[in-house]
DNA sequence: TATTCTAAGTTATACGTATAACCGACTGTG
DNA sequence: CACAGTCGGTTATACGTATAACTTAGAATA
């Protein structure tokens, strides 16, 4: 590979000069329109690469951001890396993806991000302990952090999540304008993000002058299929809501063979609804109505937020420690007025 | 942060004799037990970390791999991701990813590559022509590759694949178990994995003495719902068969859907099967049959293979172009035996 | 005892880039 | 004409680590 130095010499000028020309210094500086020229030529007519390894090195500012992911959030990391490296590669920086197979953290992993001298990093889809373990870590080391999860607000870092209190509505006012009354909500496990989802729920339905049973609200897990059957069973047992708002789209997955075990048709005896919209929700039977989350956008928001926060060293900008980002609803196929016995119905019995 | 420096004058020795301790050369090296230990004592007690960049910059070898993706390999990714970091994160490698969002690669990102001064890079889920359009790229400055697609053999690079054709097997031989004669194929659009698939397909049916007629395979598309609906239509009219054998588990959901339409009950009139595994496989209704691709373990042979080329500087090992990864069934509720009036009927009307 | 060998360090230098400090040659000004 | 100011560059040094080449003391050998 070729360097600077040699460009500089086959063009007839310092090392400096060369670096003054090829390097990352704003024009500010003086070099002459015909020196400037004749060291660009060269360099092209090299080949001249820059080592962003040495000038990280020389800088002491790696230009390497840490994605820190784990098996949990699925495929929901894909979006965010798109969106993240966009962003990455527009500002000549470099994603070092930390994906956690086991959904632990060991000192291993901690130590090559501080070996690499991380810029800053950011934390999707991560449990919340494991969440508040990091934090931890990385405010020992200063290193900047963006949270994506939906867990207890950060001491360290700012947290960038999806606007779920509003995709909530959105999926309960979908829902009423479709003539539902009777709506029933099933959650993952419990967290702080099954937490939100349900107290929004709760509070759309009330400010919609619906009451809700207590048996029609409850959380069961987001992956052990055992769990999410036997509360939906429960669920559509005796008295049952004329539709069910998911927390995920693999839960309303399992809530629909439940229901069809039953004898129950979707959409026209049991509306369902989703959650994320994962890629495969467009094409099951029926294609699941479901919200959006637009991870890519917040990928993207959250690299710049870090390298902002690398470039103006020290100085912390707007320190606001949450941003919210729109959802919005897709309505597809498994959603549909309520039955007609049950239509216009507004009270529960 | 504490420099290799600082700990050599702490524990009062030179730079040098610090690095030798702490530093990445193999153990052979000539310290004595008592100066290894103070060192190690100093470097502990001032929490000292080797800054990989520096290192990185002296060596000559970056220590880091590209990981080239695109959306459209969609939730794969990250099962690659998962072995892939577990290796590199074993040998001091870092991933840069490289989310291809269009589908195009553009001049910036390879810039950014051979500005890194990547070690090598492994290219997963690529339409073919950017494949073609990398390979070329990379082999230009002599950036070791591993292609994790099914594109035609790599002239630079290795290819790591999941043995599709042992997967379509496992598949035809599941299906003759359960009594099925009448098997059809729906591929994704055309592409050398499609004609790999195809062909596999016709070789174990011939096998089995099965002939197929002709409307019976065919290729469709990867994600156009529309496109896959239109040839699942075409495939259940008039003479159909029990079952169908699709390339993708997005395929198989939207089979599903159009043979329902039709009034064909999953499983019982009509089997099919997907593949790949996608997660949200096993919640729809009813779970699919389909074939699960070693991607973590493929991610991991990939990196490992890429950090041997990179140690055993110029002098390649064993060049075999193409490695083959182990596929498995996993039988679930869209397959069963026959309908009764097709059940031992071996031959095609 | 003189010589060679080895163990255990140290000194010196290099990697590719950034940048502070310096310098000569003009330009304009009083 | 003497001076300051600016433009366009150069010299020198630094970043943190690796490593080749050298040194020195003691052990082994002849």
């Amino acid at each position: 590979m070729v360097t600077m130095t040699q460009v500089a010499m086959r063009a007839g000028v310092s090392q400096a000069t060369a670096s003054l020309v090829l390097g990352a210094s704003p024009d500010r500086v003086k070099i002459s329109p015909q020196t400037r020229e004749r060291v660009l030529n060269v360099a092209r007519e090299l080949g001249y690469r820059r080592n962003l390894l040495a000038r990280a090195m020389v800088t002491g500012k790696s230009r390497i951001i840490g994605v820190v992911t784990s098996v949990q959030a699925g495929e929901n990391v894909i979006k965010f890396l798109s969106g993240a490296m966009e962003a990455a590669n527009d500002n000549d920086y470099l994603l070092k993806i930390i994906h956690l197979s086991d959904g632990a953290i060991d000192e291993a992993t901690i130590a090559r991000c501080l070996e690499w001298r991380l810029a800053g990093a950011m934390v999707v889809g991560l449990m919340e302990g494991l969440q508040v373990r990091l934090q931890e870590e990385f405010r020992q080391s200063q290193i900047p952090l963006a949270l994506i999860d939906n867990a207890p607000l950060p001491e360290w870092g700012v947290r960038f999540i999806s606007d779920d209190a509003h995709g909530i509505r959105q999926v309960v006012s979908h829902l009423l304008a479709l003539g539902h009354s009777r709506i029933a909500f099933l959650g993952g496990s419990a967290s702080v993000l099954s937490e939100w989802r349900e107290s929004t729920f709760r509070a759309a339905l009330s400010e919609a002058k619906l009451t809700v049973p207590p048996q029609w609200v409850r959380n069961s897990a987001w992956t052990d299929q055992e769990i999410i059957a036997e509360s939906a069973q429960a669920m559509l047992r005796g008295n049952r809501p004329t539709v069910i708002v998911c927390s995920s789209d693999a839960i309303a997955m399992v809530v629909i063979r439940v229901a069809r075990s039953l004898g129950l048709r979707i959409p026209a005896d049991l509306s369902v609804t989703g959650y994320s919209n994962a890629s495969l929700s467009a094409y099951v039977d029926p294609p699941l109505t479901t919200v959006n989350q637009p991870f890519s956008a917040i990928g993207h928001a959250a690299v710049m937020h870090l390298i902002q926060l690398a470039e103006s060293n020290g100085l912390s900008i707007n320190a606001s420690p949450e941003i919210l980002f729109p959802t919005h609803l897709i309505e597809r196929g498994s959603t549909a007025p309520p039955p007609f016995a049950d239509r216009g119905d507004r009270e529960i019995e």
